[in-house]
DNA sequence: CCCTGACGGTTATAACTTCTAACTGAAGCG
DNA sequence: CGCTTCAGTTAGAAGTTATAACCGTCAGGG
């Protein structure tokens, strides 16, 4: 659907190549992950020889950069996609988990370990903040049940207060800025581990784990 | 300290070699992350040259999971520490955040991004399990200031109730379960974020989240 | 219609990596 | 004192990323 609307045969060629080394790179780092993908096996896979990705990428950094804005975009098109259908924030909770269980390894592309010299493009602070509209419109949807009207606003409310140019210029009251910012870290928290597998051998179930903390940012 | 008491000189200098390794293997990890751990390098910054170092490590996987095991050893000892100088839940806080601020790569080579083929030895379970312990002690220890007396289990509760093999023969109410499922799993949340950089450019001090998601834990 | 230039793909090569094999020399131990 | 074990060496295989040089083909302008 995408990288079909070029002008001359060649750019629609040049997508399409690309597009498929993109699909292969997927396959590789589902099964292996990121660390183990190599140009040259994908460049077998197609049928080519080692260095004729290099016309398409000018390195395997800048693959992966690809890579990983492509699994920003994921994110927030799916994001949106539910948003769609209402915004309420028990949908985008389910969502995620979805989204992460559909293929760990690209949620880890997003919310994994860093490479301590990578820096991220432009691309997906940008997108990030967009993923951060949608939960933000949900959140202040959602109606205050986690405390009563005239309770103290918290330190981190005062906080938030004062470092709001995060939200954009999302019209969110501090209260729902902390929900959005809870319904990140801490879904996250519970995913990542399970994603990662240290409940394996536990015995428990992660998804009451995440429902037990769903349950928590949405007034159970 | 350790690696010193061996009987024979060779198994003496063996250790202290091994350790050497180690040394230079963190100092690698530091800065360029686990990814880029190279033998080679190693050898060379030893004064060594390339295969010398199979003497001491059959593969590059068995010095990393020498690492890995390291790093859980160093949080368990880092837990037991502040837990000897008195069990209550909040100190625990603040140690893991101190913990993962002093060096992140140690922090994602425990929780970060998982190699898909990759099986953790048997050692990190069982040193896992006394991390657990701590954070189980502390969290018996603190009253349950989360919820009324006389409040229905939550289907988390049921849930814990039971599967709680995870926790061994650890005499703790399914409450304290919970409350120590919580402090693992926020706190990650945060803090993975935090030290994956996603926090920057967003103008708010993770520091401040951290220290709300401690009170949400410790009854504020 | 033809010609030229851009571009995709090739092989060769450099500089890395992990890891094995074979050899050497020295240290430990009976 | 001698034997054996072991640390460290070089050589080399099989990978990797990436560059350089070359070739053929396709696309578009005159």
């Amino acid at each position: 659907m995408a990288a079909s609307d070029a002008r001359t045969p060649r750019e629609r060629y040049r997508a399409q190549v690309r597009e498929e080394v993109r699909k292969h790179a997927w396959e590789q780092i589902a099964t292996a992950g990121a660390s183990a993908l190599s140009l040259n096996a994908i460049a077998k896979q197609m049928g080519l020889s080692g260095p004729a990705l290099y016309r398409y990428f000018a390195s395997r950094d800048e693959l992966i950069t690809e890579l990983v804005t492509d699994a920003y975009r994921s994110l927030a098109d799916t994001f949106r996609a539910r948003a769609a259908a209402g915004t309420d924030l028990a949908g985008l909770v389910d969502t995620l988990r979805r989204w992460a269980l559909d293929d760990p390894q690209r949620y880890f592309l997003v919310y994994g370990t860093p490479v301590p010299g990578y820096h991220a493009p432009q691309e997906t602070t940008r997108i990030s903040g967009e993923i951060m509209a949608v939960i933000l419109d949900a959140c202040a949807a959602e109606e205050p049940a986690d405390e009563s009207p005239g309770a103290p606003p918290s330190p981190l409310d005062a906080h938030l207060a004062e470092h709001r140019a995060w939200a954009g210029q999302h019209p969110a009251p501090p209260s729902a800025l902390r929900l959005a910012l809870a319904f990140w870290t801490r879904l996250h928290g519970v995913l990542s581990l399970e994603l990662a597998g240290h409940f394996t051998g536990m015995g428990l179930d992660p998804a009451e784990l995440y429902a037990a903390e769903a349950r928590s940012l949405t007034g159970r």
